[in-house]
DNA sequence: ATGTCATTGACATTTCTTCGACAAAATTGG
DNA sequence: CCAATTTTGTCGAAGAAATGTCAATGACAT
């Protein structure tokens, strides 16, 4: 639930000094890190591994920035992508947003700023901008209660359905991965078993069991999602 | 669903000029636009209204931008908003996005960028970040889901068959190679027998026998491919 | 110390994948 | 044109994997 978990980055660059530089910050801070000089490689593991964020530098060896984010995009993937370049025009920006980045820093490479700006996509992305009051469906979820209703009818959970609650509901109709649920609520300490399940079924027990339509559906092999009831 | 709906967006600026041209350029386009000239006015239009995003000057009678926005993250209010400032330092654009904003922009206001950001926020705020759905004739995929249908039926397939279903339907009606199917599914360790076929049957057995047209055909000794039936 | 309740690990059930065996079709070579 | 051989389709059943279920544990507050 905080945000000091270890932020998955995937840098996209060829010029070693610059990821270098990245390397040496961003390391320094929480978060993990990936490579890619070129960009076919860059794109298919962007593709394959599930990052926070993605530093993507222009012109690349192989597959150019823009094509890259395009066919990121294309592919279903919506990580938020921030693009990096030394040419810093007005085009090349407006075409970087037209293929689907998420911003766009140019020449003089401030750390501090790209960092601010990384974090700032990941929490959109994640849904943690503002603590509003979240509905969806029949579901309302009072933040400052802790209080969760369906059809107006107060559901009582645990802390850790909660949790799962909030997250799926932030991300509804949307799938929510295993590992981002886990990851969320135990950090980086995956209990023994798999803890999870039994969560959903208790999670079921209180949001579904007593209603008709099921809004708790099972993603085989992916994770969970929340459904409307058609 | 489209970007075609109008957008509406809160201009929150006492400079006259600044707004006129904002004015002018936003209006032009198919865009809703409120103003503000003042902090507090701002803040209580951006809680009482639903805006698509914000465009918010740092420098304002009453309240500053920066408060106005951690005031606004603060009441729950989680609506993009793009600071916009005279004073482009690193300090001050820190500070932005540590109040909450999503997107800071310095002196020279190109209102092409503007826009272009302004509707990255928006895009991403409503999570129309990437293409959610494929098509091939009938089928439609919804990738978000994992859901499948055709002709508006609901298909139910295995977590196998839907992997090898959207591997054809990327690249239909073009034929997809066995081997590239095996290997985007099992990777680098192709189950001795030949499984794949099963599977194959099975997608058949799931796509196409409930209805008139087979989708799925067989390139003997290269792959599959779907077709659209006529 | 006692009761409540969230959490967990063990167990049951369901579903998916694999594999084998055979049938049907297509391809090849005579 | 016909067999022999390869390739593909069909289907059932066993094993593996994923998921659902619930009672025992342990933490916390009373």
């Amino acid at each position: 639930m905080t945000e000091s978990n270890t932020l998955k980055l995937l840098i996209i660059e060829d010029n070693k000094d610059v990821s270098g530089i990245l390397c040496d910050f961003f390391e320094a801070q929480d978060t993990e890190l990936d490579f890619a000089d070129n960009g076919e490689l860059g794109l298919s593991l962007a593709l394959r591994y599930d990052f926070d964020a993605i530093i993507l530098d222009v012109m690349l060896p192989k597959l150019d920035g823009f094509s890259l984010c395009k066919q990121l995009r294309a592919s279903g993937c919506s990580t938020p992508v921030l693009m990096l370049t030394a040419l810093d025009n007005k085009t090349d920006q407006l075409q970087g947003f037209d293929c689907g980045v998420d911003d766009y820093l140019g020449k003089p490479f401030d750390l501090d700023v790209i960092n601010a700006r990384i974090r700032a996509l990941i929490k959109r992305h994640r849904g943690f901008v503002a603590q509003e009051n979240l509905t969806f469906g029949d579901i309302d979820i009072d933040i400052a209660k802790h209080q969760v209703r369906r059809k107006g009818m107060l559901i009582v959970l645990t802390p850790t359905t909660y949790q799962i609650l909030l997250l799926l509901v932030k991300q509804a109709p949307k799938i929510v991965k295993r590992e981002h649920i886990i990851e969320t609520i135990w950090g980086v300490s995956p209990p023994t078993n798999d803890v999870l399940r039994s969560h959903m079924y208790q999670l079921r027990n209180q949001l579904d069991k007593p209603f008709e339509e099921p809004m708790l559906a099972t993603v085989p092999k992916i994770g969970f999602r929340l459904q409307l009831n058609e």
